[in-house]
Formats: structure tokens, sequence, C-alpha cells
DNA sequence: TTTTTGATAGTTTTGTTAAAAAAGTCAGGA
DNA sequence: TCCTGACTTTTTTAACAAAACTATCAAAAA
């Protein structure tokens, strides 16, 4: 019996991994049942049998992204050395994340309003990590002294997450493209380190 | 002569106006050309002798509310006391002039890409102008001596102004909603000011 | 009993076309 | 020079058929 849920799972994450494939390539709308049961040389109605519908397999691979940076996240938190490495490692990780699967995102670029919950659960998810990575980094320098104490850490840092994420729109609405060239990447991640610190040094008198 | 032209141009102004309300309220698709010519008791080919099609028109409405805003930035420009009195100026006056005109400007949201090249030269002159307003005030700061010296005021200011929009559209996004609210607006404003005034402080030190 | 599929039902997207609405033009009047 | 009514051209909308895709299901295969 467990072989047999082992064998589920395998099959799953096979179908997780071809849909992501697809989705990263071609978007969510431009991704097919067929295509994806066609490059699994299955069936299309075996889909349906893994997973309820479409939307639900985009869910699935999402969630499986998500827990990943989730994971990378977690396992730093509260092992920082100091403000700046917290924030250039929150920075860097998180560009990689959005660099590494913009084009996978094009579901929410596309339908913006009315999303499933499931998918606001998540996003709501990653931010609440990001945001305690962020906060805790603050409370312990706060509390080691090396920085004055702070009124609302969560507060600030969802300013500067904000802020950052105005980096990236910015650099890209001003280019009129949604999809970000290799040359921007750079310059975003180059503004959006003089941000961050600007940013600690304000935190820091 | 003299006196025709003045004649034209306050014909020409009032065209301008009620242009403005229809935009302002209707926005640019939903409103028509004998709407305005309606709201002003001439014939729509009247519009059509002053102004040469409806994106002209709706340019020239534009390109005089930017002039408005302009002037306001200009007028002020190297009058401040201080870093924290110009960045303030500079937050309050953009936001109002962003809230004041909302509707108008879905024309934008809507078109995105593929603007018109006028609209993309206003928008950079109203972005330059900011920059410079920012700018002098920190460089007549260093002057001072009363922050420390800067590599590039420029580029300091420009990662300021992304950060600004970012606050901007992130409170928009989570609400799920493109038209903010009344309640969201003080909630931007809040953000930014707190924004600014770590920004200023990681500049002074 | 679990896994898989071909056939097919149901839904959404796409393409087409005709009518309506709006943009834009022009000859001529004040 | 300023203005208009009537006209032409272009764009938007509505209706509907065809195509593509999602989703289901009875039955075969393992």
């Amino acid at each position: 019996m467990a072989a047999a849920n082992d064998q589920q799972d395998i099959k799953r994450e096979k179908i997780l991994e071809a849909s992501h494939q697809r989705f990263l390539h071609y978007g969510y709308s431009k991704t097919t049942m067929n295509e994806i049961a066609g490059d699994l040389s299955m069936s299309k109605a075996l889909l349906y049998y893994y997973f309820p519908d479409k939307s639900q397999l985009y869910i699935a691979v999402m969630r499986k992204l998500a827990n990943d940076y989730l994971k990378t996240l977690e396992s730093r938190i509260g092992t920082f050395a100091n403000l700046n490495e917290a924030f250039t490692f929150q920075v860097n990780t998180h560009h990689e994340f959005i660099v590494n699967n913009y084009n996978f995102f094009d579901f929410f670029r596309l339908n913006e309003q009315n999303l499933p919950e499931t998918i606001w659960q998540i996003v709501g998810e990653v931010h609440a990590t990001e945001l305690r990575l962020l906060s805790d980094a603050i409370k312990t320098e706060v509390e080691k002294g090396a920085i004055k104490p702070i009124n609302n850490p969560d507060e600030v840092v969802d300013v500067l997450m904000d802020a950052l994420h105005g980096i990236r729109v910015g650099a890209i609405s001003q280019k009129k493209t949604n999809f970000p060239r290799k040359e921007h990447l750079e310059e975003i991640h180059t503004k959006k380190l003089l941000l961050v610190d600007i940013f600690i040094k304000g935190l820091m008198y």
C-alpha cells in the first residue's frame, strides 16, 4: 500500500515537473492539458485522475515552488551576523526566485483580479515569511544594541518590501515591456542593493 | 489680429476645460467628441477646427495639467530649509496630483504599451523635474555640510522615486483593485512619509 | 482494486459578419 | 476667419457559427 502510494507520488511529481516546464515557457493560458499529457506520453484523462482540474495543477506547481523558496528563507532565519547580511540575502534570494520563474507568473499578470483564493494564500505565506525574516533581523540587531529601537519593525519592513517591488516595476515600465531583459535584471538588482544600503543606514540612526 | 488670437485662445481654453472634465469623470474611451461638443453647445466639427484629433486633444489637456504641476515644483526648487522639507513637499505634491487626476490617467492603464511619443515626452519632463528638485535639495545640503557627500545624487533620487511608486502600487495591488479608495490613499501617504523619513536618515550618515 | 484510455459532452476561445456608434472630413454659409 | 450640417471612413459592438480546449465517464488493462 505504501508502495502504491509511492508510485502515485512519483507520477504526481513527474506531472508537476512537466507542467512546470510548460507553464514556465508558455504561461498558463498558452499551455494545454493535451500538451502536458503529450510530454509525458500519457493520456489527458490521466492528468485528471491525478489532479482535479487545470488550475489546481497550476496551484500545485506553485505550491512546490513556494515551498522551496520558503525552505530557503526559513533555513536562514536568525543566522545573520548583521542587518546588511540579512537584507542582502533577502534581496538576492527574492530576485533570483522571481527571475527564474518570470514567465510562470504570467497567470498573475493576466488574471490580476479574481485569482483563486489558494493563490492569495500562498502569496500571503511567502510575504509573511519574507517579512518575518527581515523583521527578526531587525529585532535581533535592536536587542544586540547595534541599532536604535524601532517602534514597529513589521511596518518598516512592509514599506521596504513595497519599495523594492517598486524598483522592479519602475525599471520595467520605463522600458515599455512587461518582460524584463537580461540587462535590466542587473540594473534592477543594483538599484535594489542601493536602496537597501541607504535604508539600513536610515535604520541605524 | 492679437484680439483674434485671444479669442481663439479663450475658446481653446474652454474646450480644454470641458474635455478635462469629461476625461476625468469618464476616461478617454468613454468620452466622445460629440459629448464634449454638446457640453460647449458647439458642433463637433468645430472641435476639429481647433484640434486635429481626439488624442491630440487629450494630450493638450495633459500638457496643461503637467505644466501646472511643473510650475508648482519649479517655483519651489531651491527654497527648502532642509532635506525633510524638500522630500515631504515632493511626496505631498505628487500624491495630490495623482489623486486629483486619477481617472484621467486611465488612458495610460488601458493602453499601457504603444502610447503616442508625446505622452512619454511629458512623462519624461515631469520625471526630470521631480528628480531635479530632489537632487538639488541633496546637493544643497551637501554643500551646506548638513549631510555627508553623495557619489551620484541623481541615481539616489531615481531609486527613491521608484520606491515611492512601489508604495502606491503595492498598497493597491494588495486590495485587488485598480482604483484606490479614500481609505487607501491615507495609508499610502503614511507609508510614503515613513519611507522618506528612513531614507533621509540613511542619507545623513 | 487501481490505473489508464478513447470517446464524447460541455465550455471557452476564436473568427466572421452585419449593424451601430463614433471619429474624422468637407463644401459652403455667416 | 469661424462655424455648421451632412457626409464618409473607421472603430466598436452584437450575434452567431466553427474550432479548440477543458472536463467527464464507461470500460479496458494492469
